[in-house]
DNA sequence: TAACAACTTGACCGGGCGGTCCGTTTAGCC
DNA sequence: GGCTAAACGGACCGCCCGGTCAAGTTGTTA
């Protein structure tokens, strides 16, 4: 990845950026099943320049999701210091669900193992929303006994449930995070029937380094 | 498919159970992408054979799905006369999830599309969440602003934000679960911000018929 | 403008997939 | 036991995928 070297040709760089608008475009609507060819036509380029730029499918796809996961994690930043808590962390979830059409956190998963960069950037993210679930739960805006990583990990459910339905209307998914929302809400009856998975963010990433 | 004609020989029926088996594993495990190959290789047959049970590899997942699919309406069909309505709805999306370990909604809508048999007993199975939430609401047991068709979306998505977390213990989808059923037994805060989608179920799939 | 390095390209490769086919095996019946 | 139809199995096919490469093109610099 050329990024810090010396800058690129005016053409590289035209290219560069037709290829990661057409490929964000093309995640978006087939998800990781999208094919390099398929995006190097929509491009408007021949399939070899795809891999002179990024060496791997999945290297394309980190590029792409490490966009969206800095937007977040500067969104989310931004809110901590909101006057209302709750209101900061719903807001958030909203624009989380808002961006992420289709590209969710399973991309996260599944590009985040072999990407050190999107990992680090996983990572900084997962740390700004523990500070606004924290500061939520300080305010009394949600429940107790969730954790940062619950959030996380409840935070792409309301795309992935609107996904379900064929001929969604675009904001659907709003419906569902105000369900889930108002579960996050409510204190709940008796204590959640399963410990929290381990916070520290799937610890087994980050060990070997 | 000779299910209903001649009585199969015993060696073809016990590879079709050997079979059965083996793509339940091999889909709970790899999800759709599992090959069928691989299949054959765990029931210990040959891929043709395979083919000769199933005429297509979405045969075989709609086989396997429709199982799951009428274990569930049958559950569902007994609980609608329980004593708590709202207990056995929590009950009955508590099964939900146990039985379908990654085999999600997303596997009806894939195989659905395709297989008649299938659309027509996820269409029961429909017809009996709706009756079973539609109980609960006039007990008051879950808030009246939500729909048959939400519930059943929401179905699944516990199993699935547990999916996330890499070494997950078993019964993590529990815990959200509870968040998202709190979630709909809380009145809620406002009206929810969008309509329920068309509460007919996926029309268009049974329109040409 | 000349010359070079950066860049582009599409034919090509190996591999895995769903699905087919036919020679071989075997269960069931007399 | 012998016969037949049913069932089996794995080599094989065509396709599409991610990734490579050598030959051609173009922006840049002096």
């Amino acid at each position: 990845m050329a990024t810090a070297d010396r800058p690129l040709r005016a053409d590289a760089a035209r290219n560069r950026a037709a290829l990661l608008a057409a490929a964000e475009a093309e995640f978006a609507e087939r998800g990781l099943e999208a094919s390099v060819a398929e995006i190097a036509r929509r491009a408007g380029i021949g399939k070899g320049t795809v891999f002179r730029h990024f060496p791997t499918k999945d290297d394309l796809l980190a590029a792409v999701v490490l966009d969206r996961v800095d937007g977040l994690t500067a969104l989310a930043s931004r809110l901590s210091t909101a006057d209302d808590p709750g209101a900061a962390l719903l807001e958030f979830l909203d624009a989380a669900a808002s961006r992420q059409q289709q590209l969710d956190l399973s991309f996260l998963r599944e590009a985040g193992e072999v990407n050190d960069r999107l990992g680090a950037s996983r990572a900084r993210l997962f740390e700004q929303v523990v500070l606004l679930v924290d500061r939520a739960q300080a305010a009394g805006a949600i429940r107790s006994d969730v954790t940062g990583l619950d959030v996380i990990l409840l935070m792409c459910a309301p795309n992935h449930v609107a996904g379900f339905v064929p001929g969604a209307p675009p904001g659907l998914w709003r419906r569902y995070l105000a369900i889930i929302f108002d579960g996050l809400r409510s204190p709940g009856s008796g204590p959640l029937p399963q410990p929290p998975p381990d916070p520290v963010g799937h610890p087994e990433r980050f060990r070997s380094s």
